[in-house]
DNA sequence: AAGAATAGCAGTACACTGTACGCCGTGGCA
DNA sequence: TGCCACGGCGTACAGTGTACTGCTATTCTT
């Protein structure tokens, strides 16, 4: 992870002196038409850059880079599961192999670090889309988004290792400060919101894979639920009172309904923020 | 998983035969004081009923049970990590072979299982305590333990596979349920506030994790975000205007204690809770 | 234009994982 | 006594992440 941060800082750091040097290089270029000693002077700038910039130009230029890697790690776990993506089968991908990948990566734990945050990179907004100004249709609109990333790459949450904050992690964040803009509250009243609306999406897409996964032939759920029950339903008091009203069959599948309902998300999602709005203290 | 349902079914039947056979043969005990004739009877039956028992006595005693082994797996959890538990790991914690295991549980993911549900035993509130009458209280005290039980073994959350639904799942479920009995809503909206206040407890406990885990020397993350922020602030409004306002240092600062703050779980709940019953409709 | 340097690239090896298979020894029954 | 079902477990195998160590291609130097 430090090394990462670090190397990715330099980067940064490289292509913006780059992207500065050429931006200053046209600008010269077109007074060098007039004065051609500038020019010279102008050769002096770029040499004495240059040490900046020669490390990069050294190298003998990478076959991929970490977009690439992550990328391809998605494509595989979206196509195979999450399980499937090791090193060498990532390597296979890439036609590389095993062990190039480690001059990318410190270790696989990075590489799934670079993949949340790829996927990060899937739940912000992208660039011509404009926040609704109200912020309760603002945080909802990015909230969907999120809960739609999640689902896209269910296995994101088999992620254990620490995602740590990426750039998109980032831009997330920042888009959802801005999503508040029209929000009267103070600081850490939008810190709680922001926070406490990640944490429903997170803890809603978990609940929904677990649901969505054990879906084992419904009639064996309810025999084994029955049986449960029936073992002693002293210690089931509420759900033998539900099945004596009800019937297990029903229960269970009202149960199991609800719990793949569509309008789930958006109802508690707006409660929650009902609830927030009511309490807000205006700074 | 289908294997551990029956067998534990078939267990939970046995001892719930056995006991009824007892009781019934403590009364006709009393009878038989008198009448000898009705002793050979009461033999006979036992006889019959043997059939379901037999097979229990007539097998060679294991050495261990499922408890056993989840409790020993949740130990070295504790102690050295999950990625500790490992099946030879786990035998020798045991004193007994690697492949021994496998006569208790038929899948390591099948133990997994088995100690998600062990957990969830305790976050069940034990027999001896109240429910409150009030449903906020009692909620709040539910999710309380939820989050307590995550906080003691946050590597649950590396549980990736199928927690499926264990007896102490259930129990959890069912306790939820009595907590909302002074709550006058229907059917879906309870379901809808139980589902809810343990997708909140699950995220909340995933962020909190996630946030204590990534605590590089805060200097480094300052310098790190500052890197980004820098690279190009257009990408980041809100954030470069808070910086603008109040430095870097004082907003990470800030956001840092924030995650951390000892209030947030209460707080946010509490305007769950409050948002919830503001929206129900009454049945 | 040829050599040198240095980076990317990758093969091999090792310690580890989960678990399929099959043998051993024990215990209760005939 | 022998039988035999079954708990216990040693071995083996495919697969994992990655440390180590050369090879090779590309770029700079001369």
């Amino acid at each position: 992870m430090r090394q990462f941060v670090i190397d990715k800082t330099t980067e940064k750091i490289n292509a913006k002196i780059n992207a500065k040097v050429e931006k200053q290089a046209t600008k010269v270029a077109l007074k060098t038409a007039q004065h051609v000693e500038t020019l010279d002077r102008l050769a002096a700038h770029l040499e004495t850059i240059d040490v900046w910039t020669r490390a990069d130009r050294n190298m003998r230029k990478p076959r991929f880079n970490r977009d690439d890697i992550a990328a391809a790690a998605i494509r595989i776990a979206d196509a195979e599961g999450f399980e499937a993506v090791s090193m060498r089968r990532l390597a296979a991908e890439l036609d590389a192999g095993t062990m190039t990948l480690y001059h990318y990566v410190r270790t696989k734990d990075e590489l799934l670090t670079l993949v949340f945050d790829a996927l990060m990179g899937e739940v912000a907004l992208p660039p011509g889309q404009r926040i609704p100004r109200e912020w309760r249709a603002a945080i909802t609109l990015i909230a969907r988004r999120s809960r739609d990333a999640l689902r896209r790459h269910p296995w994101i949450l088999d992620i254990t290792d620490d995602p740590s904050i990426g750039p998109n992690a980032m831009r997330h964040f920042d888009q959802s400060w801005q999503a508040l803009a029209s929000l009267d509250a103070s600081f850490e009243d939008k810190l709680d919101l922001i926070t406490v609306v990640d944490e429903y999406v997170f803890g809603y897409c978990l609940h929904e894979r677990n649901n969505l996964k054990d879906n084992p032939k419904d009639a064996e759920m309810v025999d084994y639920i029955g049986a449960l029950l029936v073992d002693d339903e002293a210690e089931y008091p509420a759900l033998a009172g539900m099945v004596a009203d009800m019937g297990l069959p029903r229960l269970w599948s009202r149960i199991h309904t609800h719990g793949r309902g569509a309008g789930r998300f958006d109802r508690n999602l707006a409660r929650l923020l009902a609830g927030f709005e009511a309490s807000i203290t205006r700074p």
